[in-house]
DNA sequence: CGCTGTATAAACACGT
DNA sequence: AACGTGTTTATACAGC
């Protein structure tokens, strides 16, 4: 999607979502599997790692073996990666935005878009560097993007906030303790309904309209599409259904689990997406691995400002399994705030605290239960890395001797 | 006709 | 107290 338009500096300033466009750009040309880890969080987390624990159980270890293995595979930097996860030819940077919606917000900037509450969520979501926005910039977002809600009754506010309660498509992320940059939390998607979210978005409208008013660009489909594959790919599977079930009450029954979608992409990898395909991940990797894609939520943070995942389920397994605490190494946290400061039973620990005396210790016990997935989700992910490394210098290689016939 | 998805409105609790 | 945020409930409508 192209820039985005209609946006004041001034308003983009006060919409860092929106305010890191070229940034985002640029971890998208990147696109390598490590960096799709990375993409979700900023830079910034990774250089204050040392001052951190420096136990493996720290995610940064992860971060900064990631990180390596992404600038070693990168070669030449700021080259699209050439990864089986993009087009070998090369494809083009992905870009966010409502699909080609800035040419339909000229001629009808008072109609109303034809995209639903969820799919302006999702877009917003999307546009954001970190994958991750607090209800207001969602709000700045859909404004800037679709004048017509400037004048349209101030309940669709409501509506969004409706929308991102009920919807199982959308989680909350809690800032961390004790920070008090502004209220509320964050909301971002969650990873297993992406593709939903992105079927549905291409069943809006404008997907088949004509070419006139832009319709959904297949431009802006692959890339989210792409993106999907490079989080299927690295081994987001989806949550068990009776996990998701337990998730939320209703809303998002619209987007099935993942698991009863297949899409029907030209993408020859969106068959991946199928999480019936074993990716020969042990059960418990796969669990690490959610919390591993989890933490590019968790771990998104600067330094400064550290969120936590939070399953928006209060029925989540209290044995911690799901959902993914970025600070749980430490019980200092909970020294501060054994509540979890957000009060939120949701959160596992939190939760274990509230259930029992000996809830401190089963808390730990849990805890290191997760440091050991994560432990697991970490090796995957570098394997993951090795290979993607390693297709990607035989297609470099394949370009080359290419490049040698043609000029034969 | 029933089900499902979505939109809208309203009320309430809670935190800042 | 006002406001923002998050949750829940209820209702209505459209599409299948």
């Amino acid at each position: 999607m192209g820039p985005v338009i209609g946006m004041t500096p001034d308003k983009r300033a006060e919409t860092p979502g929106v305010e890191k466009i070229a940034g985002l750009s640029q971890i998208y040309k990147m696109g390598s599997l490590p960096e799709a880890v990375d993409a979700a969080r900023p830079k910034a987390t990774l250089v204050d790692s040392e001052s951190a624990d420096d136990e493996l159980t720290n995610l940064n270890w992860l971060h900064e073996n990631t990180n390596l293995l992404t600038n070693f595979s990168l070669g030449t930097e700021g080259l699209p990666i050439v990864s089986p996860l993009y087009d070998i030819e090369g494809d083009d940077v992905p870009s966010f935005g409502p699909p080609c919606y800035q040419n339909q917000e000229k001629k009808s900037a008072t109609s109303k878009p034809p995209y639903s509450f969820s799919l302006l969520i999702y877009m917003a979501i999307e546009h954001s560097p970190n994958k991750c926005l607090p209800v207001k910039e969602i709000y700045s977002w859909i404004l800037d993007h679709f004048p017509y809600f400037a004048t349209a009754p101030t309940g669709w506010k409501n509506s969004v906030r409706h929308n991102l309660s009920l919807n199982k498509c959308f989680q909350k992320v809690e800032r961390s303790h004790g920070k008090v940059n502004g209220k509320g939390s964050l909301w971002c998607v969650d990873p297993e309904y992406k593709p939903n979210l992105i079927q549905a978005l291409k069943k809006q409208p404008f997907s088949s309209a004509s070419p006139q008013n832009g319709s959904l660009s297949p431009h802006y489909l692959s890339s989210v599409l792409k993106q999907n594959q490079v989080q299927t790919l690295k081994g987001e599977k989806p949550l068990p259904m009776k996990t998701v079930l337990q998730k939320k009450r209703s809303y998002g029954n619209a987007f099935h689990h993942p698991s009863t979608v297949r899409l029907q992409e030209s993408d020859s990898l969106a068959t991946s997406i199928d999480p019936k395909e074993d990716h020969n991940y042990s059960a418990s990797s796969m669990a690490a691995q959610r919390c591993a894609s989890r933490s590019s939520v968790s771990s998104l943070s600067s330094v400064d400002e550290v969120y936590e995942f939070i399953p928006k389920s209060s029925h989540v397994g209290s044995d911690g399994s799901e959902g993914f605490h970025s600070e749980e190494d430490t019980d200092v946290d909970y020294e501060d705030d054994p509540l979890g400061d957000s009060g939120y039973a949701s959160q596992p620990c939190a939760k274990i605290s509230e259930k029992g005396q000996s809830g401190k210790k089963m808390r730990k016990q849990t805890c290191q239960e997760i440091d050991e997935e994560l432990k697991e989700a970490a090796g995957s992910l570098l394997h993951l890395a090795g290979i993607r490394t390693c297709l990607g210098s035989l297609i470099s290689t394949a370009k080359t001797q290419n490049q040698k016939q043609r000029k034969k």
